[in-house]
DNA sequence: AATAATAGTTAGCCTCTCCTAACTACACGT
DNA sequence: ACGTGTAGTTAGGAGAGGCTAACTATTATT
């Protein structure tokens, strides 16, 4: 069993969380994600798994190089998609909702012209 | 069971294959979408079920008056996703695979600012 | 008429990702 | 020591949406 879009929602649930409080566990993913607990013990096991999250003798969560790596991928599309959409006159609820839809899907090439804009064009008009 | 998503890309590709020929069936659109023909056969059952397609005597599909909505709505998500992401510079083939998975899950209110964006600030610039 | 090709359906399986119910494991307060 | 609360796991299920194998039904070809 493979996590994948899923996999990236729940790797940037833990990060987020990191930043306010690194004493990170299960429970917290789970209601800041409105999952269950069994879905989340399930996801982390699989994260565990394939090297993305490591879980310290406190029951702590904590990423490995790799999930920073996909965390901070996964994060800057976030951000850099909710600052577009906001900047066209998107409420900012709804921005960021689309911005995690759209941040699994979109490809690298496509992301990488959208953030060049964001930066350059969008940066002094609004 | 219910096609959500999916049920959008059969919907949008019959509406393209019916540009071409209105003499449209099943195996036409799992030649175009890649997927075997049970997997066609129960997504059309579900789209006849949910009324947003007919099938004729002669085995030939039809989009309903609802099919036909969904399908325009969709594919103006296309073209314009498309057209934005072209733009700024992104290959034709890599921005209509993103416009095509990001069709689905965009807002009306986020679409709505991005549509706004291409028609207006990016048509002279490019 | 008999065989072959084409189109569609049925049955059944797989993966992903969620769920509830019910268990285990601690840790705490009385 | 004994119940209570909190965290995590196990077992089993659901539904969306793919798949193959095997069937049926129709048309076309020899």
């Amino acid at each position: 069993m493979r996590l994948q879009e899923s996999g990236e929602m729940y790797i940037e649930t833990i990060y987020l969380l990191s930043k306010e409080s690194s004493q990170v566990r299960a429970i917290n993913v789970g209601e800041h994600m409105g999952y269950s607990k069994p879905s989340v013990s399930r996801a982390i096991g699989i994260l565990k798994n394939a090297g993305y999250v490591t879980v310290d003798d406190n029951g702590f969560l904590h990423l490995t190089e790799a999930g920073i790596s996909i965390a901070e991928r996964t994060y800057e599309r976030h951000t850099i998609l909710t600052q577009l959409f906001e900047k066209l006159g998107v409420d900012h609820e709804i921005a960021a909702e689309d911005a995690c839809k759209i941040e699994h899907c979109i490809s690298d090439e496509t992301f990488a012209a959208l953030k060049a804009h964001v930066l350059n064009n969008l940066n002094d008009n609004k």
